[in-house]
DNA sequence: GGGACACCTTGGTT
DNA sequence: AAACCAAGGTGTC
């Protein structure tokens, strides 16, 4: 039912999957006991943590298996079933889910850095082990947060897992759950009433800014650009580019530079983050507002910046996920 | 040019 | 139970 089981040769230390996986870098992981399942460039990857090795396994399905195609019959054929893919080939898998992951980019100095240069880093840091960031494809990752803003990540998956549904093409089944790609932003751009189709899909007010960005990044394409050109470019560069589509402001931007354009540097200040700010850095920042603005915002971005460093969005990762899990 | 204000919807709290 | 608030904010006056 798969390709053989292989490793990704990284310690606990350098990544964990649990506190990676579901805390909103991502939406579209799900958890399947020990197990971690989602979508690495168009092929299902899942995810196996063994606790005994100190170790993740992980294989791919191969969507020609029976046991990954019963279901075909049970759903609106609106896509026609394109011949099914034959998986890639081993040491694509292994060169994507690598690079999903900044496997190069190693964990243990980075930590040592932080706890080096903030004492409050330091203190949480023994709680919260194998913070990483991912390096996500970027149009995936561009709309995933433009659907992020005033929302939860609860509901954030749930309307990730509609638009799959809706506009990917179906991948494969693995214990009940049907995997699709993402959605090229041509798909949306061409589909009609796209933008009424995703607000019956839960999207909101959001509806118009996924649907206006993918045009506009479909029209881009379509004149020989890929985002993923943007990748190696300036952070400053990268944050202009982005802010030039409907629904990414600030913060959005800078998720996507962080997550997904290599800017390391990014910090991204979300409500959680303002917050523990308030809460335990006010008194260096002399922050005293009570209330975002762009001036708030860029100040308290670059404060952090020169805080923790060239890796500091890495830093920020890291007090995001222990305020999401402040009463744990 | 900055500061209110509205915005879809869900889930949790009062 | 009805009201309210917050959720990885942004666009617009």
């Amino acid at each position: 039912m798969s390709t053989a089981w292989r490793q990704l040769r990284m310690s606990g230390k350098e990544v964990s999957l649990d506190w990676i996986l579901p805390s909103g870098q991502s939406f579209r992981w799900k958890r399947e006991g020990e197990e971690w399942v989602s979508v690495i460039q168009d092929a299902v990857i899942i995810l196996r943590n063994d606790p005994s090795t100190d170790n993740i396994t992980y294989c791919t399905l191969d969507p020609r298996s029976p046991e990954t195609t019963i279901k075909h019959e049970s759903k609106p054929a609106q896509i026609p079933p394109s011949p099914p893919k034959s998986p890639p080939p081993a040491y694509e898998i292994d060169s994507a889910v690598h690079d999903y992951f900044n496997s190069s980019i190693k964990l243990a100095s980075l930590y040592r850095e932080f706890g080096a240069r903030d004492k409050y880093f330091k203190q949480i840091a023994d709680r919260f082990v194998g913070i990483r960031m991912l390096r996500q494809d970027p149009w995936e990752c561009l709309c995933s947060f433009i659907c992020s803003s005033n929302n939860s990540i609860k509901r954030i998956t749930q309307m990730i897992d509609n638009l799959c549904a809706t506009y990917g093409t179906y991948i494969a089944t693995y214990k009940d759950i049907d995997y699709y790609t993402f959605p090229r932003p041509s798909t949306l751009a061409s589909s009609p009433n796209c933008a009424a189709k995703l607000r019956e899909l839960g999207f909101g007010y959001r509806a118009d800014y996924v649907y206006k960005t993918a045009k506009a990044v479909a029209d881009w394409e379509a004149q020989g650009n890929q985002l993923s050109d943007m990748r190696g470019k300036p952070y400053d560069d990268v944050r202009e580019f982005l802010l030039q589509f409907t629904g990414v402001g600030p913060k959005v931007a800078d998720c996507v530079a962080l997550m997904s354009f290599d800017c390391h540097e990014s910090v991204p200040i979300d409500t959680h983050v303002f917050n523990i700010v308030k809460r335990r850095y006010s008194p260096k920042t002399k922050m005293v507002s009570k209330t975002m603005s762009k001036v708030v915002y860029d100040e308290l971005s670059l404060y952090l910046r020169d805080l923790w460093g060239p890796y500091a969005g890495w830093a920020q990762a890291v007090i995001f996920i222990s305020e999401l899990n402040r009463d744990k």
